[in-house]
DNA sequence: TCGCGTCTGTCAACGCGCCGACAATCTCTT
DNA sequence: AAGAGATTGTCGGCGCGTTGACAGACGCGA
């Protein structure tokens, strides 16, 4: 599916940007520009994508593929914040914050990547200062989605919780099929704990209470969801 | 303490306006242009800041006082994101974010407050864009603050927490006295049970063990870091 | 087609934090 | 100086999610 990236022209790269929303509504020069700054790589399923550099000043696009991004803990404990698909450009906070902030990057299927050093991006946003506001509204949209986040840790129950992270993934990676909208990813889960903060064991409790109301459908690693509309209410606190 | 504000001058918003680190680095003109949209406003401890009309498009700096930033569960639980202090800009997010999220800003003590309506100053913004890059700059941070917090909810014990918790507002309120840092701020456990998502009890038995082993002094709604290091360790994880 | 590694279903024991309650203490107002 | 309201200290019982363990199901590669 992936094509590898060594054989990408500068019309691939340019066409991959302009389907990043952040990017869309840039001038062909700047995307121009971007494309001529930016290197395609290629990444096995399960490859760290920072593995050999975690200080690596780099963000990056998704050509193809999915991305987990996490962060473990000394104890060995893992917390999922998201898989990303197609489109996203991640590792942008890294570049910025201070004080700095790291997460791991996986290739959670195989996955070509656009990456775009700091230095040079910064330098096309300097020559263009109003594109500066269009990274702003990105990243007020990412924070919104981490309060949203926090919000839910701390105010939700675990099957509040449970509902909202179905509803999101079905957002990103649904695919609407026979039965309702099935998630086009496999999902141990193990990883949908490490979502939620919650042991394999609950998850499977929580699923298949799901599925016993009729609102889901669990099918060894692939999950549908059939009742879209009820999840959110759960998710709302009306459930 | 808190000037009541219907006296203002320009020159007194635009000197509260230099004190704040988004606005600190701009050019005198750009910030005559933000006093002049600017409308003070007094608040006493307790009030809601919009409570009449929660989707205010309004960002305000805080020129005095404390404003806490809290959001409400319809089962009556409260998650209390922070603690503001002086200088600081707050609710630029729910100008911009899409979806759009909205918290509750309360004065936590009499407070003075600079209101800056957002289509003004995005006006201003736009009028000479390299400053949108400060507020993505600034987006960048409280972004990775978010994250940070996310990331010792879901890896870290509650001790660690606590711990995290007691640094970050030494940080923001700390003034330091007789016996280590003092936190310049009426601090109920009730209130630091909020911000971690624990009941009373359990903020109690966490203080008087800190306590015991010297790191803070807990003295009826004061607190008094003594180790700060030691907090930190803890934090980190090493504790 | 076999076999191994991954994933799922399920159980009992355990521990941590919550709930509800009550008395003691402190602060502020009158 | 006194009373009201807010804050703290502390307890026992309870519920939920964890831990650790094991058997069975699935799917990919040899």
């Amino acid at each position: 599916m992936a094509a590898k990236p060594h054989s990408w022209s500068q019309a691939d790269r340019i066409a991959v940007l302009r389907r990043c929303p952040l990017f869309a509504p840039w001038p062909e020069a700047r995307l121009a520009d971007l494309a001529a700054i930016a290197r395609a790589e290629y990444y096995p399923r399960g490859t760290e994508i920072y593995a050999h550099d975690p200080e690596k000043r780099e963000a990056f696009v998704i050509a193809s593929g999915e991305i987990e991004i996490s962060r473990g803990s000394a104890a060995g404990k893992k917390f999922v914040l998201g898989i990303n698909g197609p489109s996203e450009i991640l590792a942008i906070v890294r570049l910025l914050a201070a004080p700095p902030i790291h997460y791991d990057y996986r290739a959670y299927e195989d996955s070509v990547l656009l990456h775009l050093p700091t230095d040079a991006l910064t330098m096309i946003l300097n020559a263009d200062p109003i594109l500066w506001r269009d990274v702003a509204l990105l990243m007020c949209a990412r924070h919104g989605d981490s309060l949203r986040l926090l919000d839910a840790q701390n105010l939700g129950s675990l099957d509040q919780r449970m509902a909202a992270t179905l509803a999101d993934l079905a957002r990103i990676h649904g695919i609407s099929g026979a039965n309702g909208i099935e998630l086009g990813l496999r999902l141990p889960q193990e990883q949908l704990g490490a979502m939620l903060g919650v042991t394999r064991q609950s998850v499977n409790k929580l699923l298949r209470g799901f599925e016993a109301e009729g609102l889901i459908i669990v099918d060894y690693n692939r999950i549908t969801i059939c009742d879209p509309a009820a999840l959110d209410a759960i998710a709302a606190g009306l459930g």
